[in-house]
DNA sequence: ACTCACATGTAAAGAGTTACATGATTTT
DNA sequence: AAAATCATGTAACTCTTTACATGTGAGT
């Protein structure tokens, strides 16, 4: 499952051109899956180049051109049929726990800093999840819009009450340790 | 934050050879982060090269000689210099979750599986974070080793609790929308 | 003035994964 | 008899990231 699987997967929810599809991966699935358009226009063009899609150029006012996409019934079987075959893995890469294992050697300020930045950035995930509060009613035939969403917001709420409660304890103990030393 | 900085990280805790290197990231971070021998011997190579690491090789009986690696005083200041540039970042790549998102396109019964599949995974991971359970006696100078375990028990236990509460409904909810497609 | 939204793409570099290659010992 | 543990490494492949390249219009 790549970002061209990922593309064709969008296209069977609506039509889009890459620019939309990048919009819909920060609103939908920015909690656990990224992609950026270095990615995404070249997925596309193979896409269109496999068969698998089908692209409508719109001319535009003193704008680019834009480029449509939809998706073919082979696009939507060889979908179905990378679906049916994807591992369903689940890989966290997590350079910030990874300063927090070793935050024995930073400044205590700096980890403070690193927790607080970190729940910043939650909670502006959580705010584009809220978008997609009423997904249960928007997608009534994609129940697992509302699934992932809600996941989405159980993980990012027990992460930021794990960091609310605990960071500043790591701090205190990064800080003590620090006086240890100096004296 | 790379492979070759993280080999140069659990050096700063004790000396290892590759093979041991891997284990301690299946351990304790397995969680946040994830390396193969593909990238750790390579790894390790190279940061013997920059004088980083110093290693001795110790021959065995009836195995392959090992490889112990320990930490220089460059590689320690190399790898706080590292650590103070490390953009804190949290990304997360859920194949699992794509599936869960598009369930609608799957069969009822493999949604099913595919969730008590991933919920085994979770606690497998918990029984190995379980081991860390006395880190905050084990290691008083790296409290972030608690800090880190916790937080991964606390992902782990909210994701576990979550699939197990949403997950039945979520097949349900395909379940009758495949009736209605074959009605 | 500056930043955000709209809109598409390429090219090089960087990094990691997978598969290959080898092989004895211990546990189940 | 099979699987896991111990132990090291290479090479090709795949994929993504980052930087580059270009430009308008609207909002603050």
């Amino acid at each position: 499952m790549d970002v061209k699987h990922l593309c064709l997967g969008v296209l069977t929810i609506k039509d889009a051109t890459g620019y939309d599809i990048k919009k819909f991966f920060e609103r939908g699935f920015r909690h656990f899956f990224v992609a950026g358009y270095g990615s995404i226009y070249p997925a596309l063009a193979e896409l269109h180049k496999e068969g698998l899609v089908e692209c409508r150029e719109m001319a535009q006012d003193k704008l680019p051109d834009k480029k449509v996409y939809s998706i073919t019934s082979a696009g939507r079987a060889a979908f179905e049929t990378a679906l049916l075959g994807t591992e369903p893995r689940h890989k966290v890469r997590s350079e910030f726990l990874v300063l927090m294992y070793f935050a024995h050697m930073l400044p205590p300020e700096h980890v403070g800093l690193l927790i607080s930045k970190r729940m910043q950035e939650m909670e502006k995930m959580l705010d584009g999840l809220e978008q997609y509060s009423d997904a249960r009613e928007s997608f009534p035939d994609h129940p697992g819009i509302a699934f992932t969403v809600e996941f989405g917001q159980t993980m990012l709420a027990a992460a930021h009450t794990f960091l609310k409660e605990h960071g500043g304890d790591l701090q205190t103990s990064v800080s003590a340790l620090d006086h240890k030393v100096a004296s």
